[in-house]
RNA sequence: GGCGGGGUAGCUCAGCUGGUGAGAGCGCAGGAUUCAUAACCCUGAGGUCGCGGGUUCAAGUCCCGCCCCCGCUACCA
């Protein structure tokens, strides 16, 4: 069997999920349930990022210890992941025990491989922006004061640090690169870090003397791990490194990333595991953001929307085929109230939820059991052969990434069932050829099947229902599964409705009338 | 500045190594239908394919120039 060990990015607990959040839960999420249903054995990481400063800084200006700090903002993560069904294996938190021993390790490994060394770290550092600046994004003003880019104050700073041998990597960088080109996808992202890594690699300071909430280097008291680091190496301890067994996960087969950090996961990351002479993780795929009309969702733009408010509006599972359908997995996409509801009425309440209304009420009509086949024409016997190819276009499209037309496909689908339905008109054949009429609801509903066992990666539990109206047993609801045929005679439930049209929320007074 | 990607119907986008009248979905208009969630089905309107040159029998599709947009260009994550 084999096997599938996909991650998200740890996210950093230091403000409310957004739809960012949600957006990378919610399409990894897609790629275990599909694997798991593709009968694959999968293991499903995702979890937060909790060390650093500015988490320290945080629960120190909220006056409690950065431990009950933590705590209490990953309850919001986790809330997130169990209201939007994300599916995880294991909700991993930098602060568990088997992660820093996991860190720790690595770090040994590193350090026994001879690639990290002491040195001081200086640099042009903003005490109001918690950040060092390159000389050259650093001005002096008229008055003599040196300032960063934001305009604040810089003073020089000197920090022992430990520092890893970056640079070392740089050809074993690009090697990798050039053999394994689908390492990072998009393929635009590997470009850019090919482009960056040729530039040459400086080492990397991977310690920290100025505070202390972070895994301690072992052996040197007053050094934290730098961030990336422990944030990176999480992947590893999902695996279970470095008890025995970790090799059963590791290497994983993707990391699924923003954009944003692709630098860290297709650069530094693969440096750590060469030096600790760890295998590489399969694939890195840097996904792109979504954004609300056009802008990334800020708190000044007043536009900062829960994902979970949309999830309750919208209904879960619409939320996230939203999601994954309308946005190209690797570019940015955008959302708003109204490319929610067009998308929703249109694909799951007119087409899918139609269909499977339509279908089912007739049947239910007709004696409410699994009609008998009919004979199968050439319209039958193309809708078949369209059938017959979903599963390899999906699977191709999970391999590929690509959420999205894994859906788009299956949606096609969709459209060909109401296409043949119309053309059959069954509700006419019923007054001369009952048979007949019997044959074609079958045929539509053995599509429908196929459709729903191949849309639960993305509605879990609208399509468990559509499935238990269909009477499919629930041990026959897997992608081996496709294939086999309703019951014949079998009684079904009465038909609910159940992907009902959806209205926009009610405008909260907008307050540019007038303007 | 350097490197890379992109500008195609109102919107989101397909259009591989140049070649039958430039496409899809959504939206819009009309029609048909009534099994169904005013849904499904059919038809239609709508495009100087960023701008200007050039190569070619033939160019969104190649070449040159220009305009605009986006990404990367290391230690906040």
């Amino acid at each position: 069997m084999s096997r599938y060990y996909v991650t998200t990015a740890i996210n950093y607990p230091n403000g409310a999920p957004h739809i960012g959040h949600a957006y990378e839960a919610v399409a990894t999420d897609w790629l275990a349930r599909f694997a798991r249903l593709d009968g694959r054995d999968v293991r499903f990481l995702t979890g937060t990022d909790e060390h650093g400063l500015k988490i320290a800084q945080a629960a120190r200006a909220a006056g409690i210890d950065p431990r009950r700090y933590v705590d209490g903002m990953v309850e919001r993560f986790v809330a997130m992941a169990d209201r939007l069904a994300i599916s995880r294996d294991r909700f991993i938190r930098t602060t568990d025990p088997d992660h820093v021993r996991a860190a720790q390790a690595l770090w040994q490994r590193m350090a026994d491989a001879g690639d990290l060394y002491l040195d001081r770290y200086a640099g042009w550092y903003s005490v109001r922006d918690e950040a060092f600046y390159a000389e050259e994004e650093t001005i002096v003003q008229p008055d003599g004061t040196r300032v960063g880019p934001t305009g604040t104050p810089v003073a020089w700073m000197e920090e022992e640090s430990w520092f890893f041998r970056l640079s070392r990597f740089t050809e074993p960088l690009l090697d990798l690169y050039a053999r394994q080109p689908e390492f990072v996808q998009p393929a635009s992202r590997l470009n850019e870090m090919r482009a960056f890594v040729e530039r040459g690699l400086k080492d990397l300071s991977v310690s920290r003397t100025s505070f202390d909430w972070g895994v301690p280097v072992p052996g040197a008291p007053g050094h934290v791990m730098y961030v990336w680091v422990d944030a990176l190496s999480n992947y590893l301890t999902g695996a279970g490194f470095p008890e025995s067994g970790y090799e059963r996960w590791w290497p994983a087969d993707l990391h699924v990333i923003g954009k944003d950090i692709v630098r860290f996961h297709a650069v530094y990351w693969p440096a750590f595991l060469m030096s600790a002479g760890l295998p590489l993780p399969a694939r890195i795929f840097g996904h792109g953001f979504v954004l609300y009309r056009g802008e990334k969702m800020s708190k000044s733009a007043g536009n900062v929307v829960e994902p979970l408010a949309l999830a309750e509006h919208y209904g879960v599972d619409p939320f996230r085929f939203f999601l994954l359908r309308a946005i190209a997995f690797g570019q940015d996409g955008e959302w708003s109230h109204e490319a929610i509801v067009a998308r929703v009425n249109a694909e799951l309440a007119n087409d899918l939820g139609n269909l499977a209304q339509r279908t089912l009420s007739m049947i239910a009509k007709a004696g409410g059991r699994v009609p008998a086949h009919g004979e199968a024409g050439p319209q039958e016997k193309a809708l078949a052969e369209r059938a017959g190819a979903l599963l390899s276009t999906c699977r191709a499209a999970h391999a590929a990434v690509r959420p999205d037309l894994a859906l788009e496909a299956i949606m096609d689908m969709v459209g060909h069932l109401n296409l043949y339905l119309s053309e059959r008109a069954p509700w006419s054949l019923r007054k001369t050829d009952p048979a007949a009429a019997d044959g074609v609801l079958r045929h539509a509903a053995e599509g429908i099947r196929r459709c729903a066992i191949l849309l639960q990666p993305a509605m879990p539990e609208r399509m468990a229902r559509l499935l238990d109206l269909l009477g499919v047993p629930e041990d026959r609801r897997e992608f081996k599964d496709l294939d086999t045929d309703l019951q014949t005679g079998a009684e079904l439930p009465a038909p609910v409705g159940l992907f009902p049209r959806v209205e926009p929320p009610q405008p909260e007074r907008e307050t540019s009338q007038a303007v």
